[in-house]
DNA sequence: CGAATAGTGTCTCTCAGACAATATTGC
DNA sequence: GCAATATTGTCTGAGAGACACTATTCG
């Protein structure tokens, strides 16, 4: 049983030449988010050339020939942003690859999202003026460069969904934290309050979430009964979930 | 998202040599799944060609060079499995990119994840010997094609989270189903027995999951009493999720 | 002491697991 | 009637939201 190829295919097919393939690029785009002075940030630099120059974009740029995808993520978050690979959270997120996203060519981006703690001012790579940190809530409705805005709807949602149902808000914080600290950390990326009370019986009360380390924190500038500190521990869900309050 | 260049732009457009940055090829591979007979199971294809000759794959191929990745999914999955895109749920998996998965050239994958209810015995495209159906344990250890045995191990963890958190098991069957039928969906896809009373009483229960048709469901071969029939409601989520026995 | 933050305890309501009992069919 | 499936109901324990109360620090 043969199938018969749709005109389309048939002539790209009959054009095809082993030795070459469609003219694809694939990049790396990454969606570095932070919570810094208790606000949900999002990493973006603007472009310094086309297209979309002078634009706000995600940082990110072209695979090499012989690199794994998760390798130009890292290398590109390790280079442009001085974020180590260990003492953050790296995942997919995603393919994007609209047939027009790019002017110059035919561009599939694999996007990254990446939760890091609060970090100190990035340098710029190159291709861009300058690169900085930019609150999720004020980007909201900014154009952005190429497809972007899109990829960083998805990684939001997408963080914001995660926390509920894995202990992953640990990457936002240093290696050492209080439960308040990661109680802000909930705070900044759902945007709303939520009870210290019963969000310290939840995640004290989840096995393996939380270990802790013998020793209290500093206390802080407002005062303040000094709180027990914290290490990751080997959890990797939260079952039943933590849901966002509606 | 058209948007048109400045003049400088358009000049720099024009000079503008693609070869300059490193050539990808690009596919889409689809991890197409169905309960059948009570048996969670996936769709694949005997490769008739080089590379990989007469070992399993998912079924897929490349992306052409003006086409949407869910456009090229969406093609292949009616054209060779007869799938009609509103009978089905499809949903990105994401992009699998090492650079040694294929022998001939440097391919990203970009994988897409299927809900289908049963079908017929789909027929092969071109460079596939056959195209049939398999049990997702029996798959389990078999060594398939390129990379497809990680992109299928992705799909299935991703198929068994959704069912707890989505009313996506709806997908699974056809238009109208009992809470029977879309019982034994969970339980073939978690692979575990479930209390027909209490899952009753969740998917009902639940908002906006199930909306009643009005009539029964004619009789199975056993008899038993008639049970109701439903449609899909416009419920998006399950919160709180139905959480797989442990 | 008062303000601020950390942590414990209590009450109530929702919900999931276990399972009894009833309803409606084919044979 | 009996076997099979559907559906309703009941009991119980885990867990989440609301919130009183205690603990420990700084100024």
């Amino acid at each position: 049983m043969t199938r018969q190829p749709p005109p389309d295919e048939a002539a790209w097919l009959a054009s095809y030449d082993p030795g070459r393939f469609p003219p694809f690029a694939v990049t790396v785009d990454m969606v570095l988010l932070t919570v810094r002075h208790g606000t949900f940030s999002v990493l973006l630099v603007e472009r310094d050339t086309h297209p979309f120059r002078g634009d706000l974009a995600l940082p990110g740029g072209f695979v090499l020939p012989d690199e794994d995808l998760d390798a130009a993520a890292v290398r590109r978050l390790e280079r442009e942003t001085g974020v180590r690979r260990d003492a953050a959270h790296v995942e997919q997120l995603g393919a994007f690859g609209a047939p027009d996203r790019d002017p110059r060519m035919r561009v599939v981006s694999v996007a990254y999202l990446v939760f890091a703690p609060d970090l100190e001012a990035p340098s710029p790579g190159e291709g861009t003026r300058s690169v900085s940190w930019f609150a999720v809530d004020e980007v909201d409705g900014v154009s952005l460069a190429f497809d972007h805005g899109q990829v960083l709807a998805a990684g939001v949602e997408r963080a914001r969904a995660k926390l509920e149902y894995t202990p992953l808000a640990a990457a936002f914080v240093g290696p050492e934290f209080t439960v308040g600290e990661l109680r802000r950390v909930y705070e900044a990326v759902w945007g709303h309050p939520l009870d210290p009370r019963n969000f310290h019986r939840k995640v004290t009360g989840t096995p393996d979430f939380l270990v802790p380390v013998g020793h209290p924190a500093p206390v802080g500038p407002g005062g303040g009964r000094p709180a027990a500190l914290f290490r990751r521990g080997p959890a990797t869900a939260l079952r039943p979930a933590m849901l966002r309050p509606s």
